[in-house]
DNA sequence: CTAACATGTAAAAACAGGTAAAAGAAAGCG
DNA sequence: CGCTTTCTTTTACCTGTTTTTACATGTTAG
């Protein structure tokens, strides 16, 4: 479970982003002010940090300081608007990256997500996929597409899974068969046909209007490369 | 030659897949315990490992933790049925692929096939082909004339992509029944013939008012070259 | 020239796939 | 436990695709 330290000293705000990012699958502490965030991030491990500017007792940047100087920690800074300075000070000092408040939390979320894929290589079979507008994120189980997660039975997401690893190439029916439900493919089974119905109609659809997922006759499924 | 190292405490079954696994001309050897497993991984190099989850000594998500620490190698799990947790465990500690067993040898090779694939650069069937002025995406499974998107049937995409890599030269029927239907082409056929009436018809005339799918009597079709 | 064969294509028949809904199985809950 | 809810599988019907059939036309060998 990746592990998130949220510091800002707006409580509400701070409330609201961790709700959303627990929803997302990550376990976050916050800190409000910066002593406390300081204390957090060299006690306990962390996968990232979200960092505001402004702070009580110790600003971002006092704080960013004392953390690198300890700490490979990957750091997002929210500054309060597109402030130039700010970033660059940010940057400056070792920060990831930094957002402009107020952002919305699924803005949040995919930088997040950017910069914990640029620091920490993940094996194959948990790398996330993207394809096109869909997003799959094997390790914590959850579809995007648009950015929105979508609720998908645990079958659903398998299956969309066997086929985003062979995105752009067909699958056989035979094989979604043995690789999602766990057996070969019998004379008249029609699972995979009516779970493939089901994904597509929780999926959207291209720009050109077609589904995603693509019959071949004959064959099986595939989905369109991005 | 591509050496497997397989890891199965089921002699007779490991046997039975180490033999048609060197059929298909991979050099393999076999481990059947936990420690014996990891000792071989180590010591020498494999170009992927077949690992079931259950095993004496180490179990298999122990085997699979000792083994990614000090190497790359793909890893493909054998687990006994469709379990969920075990997969994601699996996946987690960073496995490759995962199968559930009981599998035919036949998919098993495919499965390892796959995952080579995909550790080695991009296959050419995904390349798209521009022809004159056809254009097909395989990736995307769409087809242009002209930049105009054709509304074809998987069947008549899969024929004309076949014909297409072959673009500028004749390709038998027999050659095309068995890409493009899956099935040797028997004595009254005409199967490919009405696909390719039906394929003429949706593309357009040449400049010069012929189709650009040409036929070669006695020995199948040929798609002009540019 | 004619018989045997190969191809083009319209139309009929057979089949695979889409999907709503019923039935069955599994998981959550008092 | 039994009840409810949710997920998966089966059933049934419908649609569109593929294959077969049938016949017209063209080609080749003798």
């Amino acid at each position: 479970m990746t592990r998130v330290l949220l510091v800002d000293d707006d409580l509400d705000l701070c409330a609201m982003q961790a709700e959303y990012l627990t929803i997302e699958g990550y376990e976050v502490v916050q800190a409000h002010d910066g002593e406390t965030a300081v204390h957090h991030a060299l006690a306990e491990s962390f996968d990232i940090m979200l960092l505001d500017v402004m702070l009580p007792k110790l600003n971002g940047a006092e704080v960013l300081r004392k953390v690198r100087g300890n700490s490979m920690m990957p750091i997002l800074m929210l500054t309060a608007k597109g402030d130039d300075i700010d970033r660059i000070l940010g940057l400056e000092l070792g920060a990831d990256d930094y957002v402009a408040k107020p952002c919305t939390p699924r803005e949040l979320v995919a930088r997040i997500r950017a910069i914990l894929r640029r620091s920490q290589p993940q094996p194959q079979g948990l790398a996330d996929h993207q394809i096109g507008a869909l997003r799959l994120a094997p390790s914590r189980r959850l579809a995007y597409w648009d950015e929105q997660v979508l609720d998908l039975t645990s079958t659903e997401f398998n299956l969309l899974e066997v086929l985003a690893r062979h995105a752009g190439r067909a699958v056989s029916k035979e094989e979604l068969s043995s690789q999602v439900l766990g057996r070969s493919l019998t004379r008249y089974d029609r699972s995979i046909d009516v779970h493939i119905s089901n994904l597509r109609q929780k999926l959207g659809m291209l720009s050109d209007g077609r589904s995603p997922i693509q019959t071949i006759r004959g064959l099986g499924y595939q989905l369109l490369a991005a």
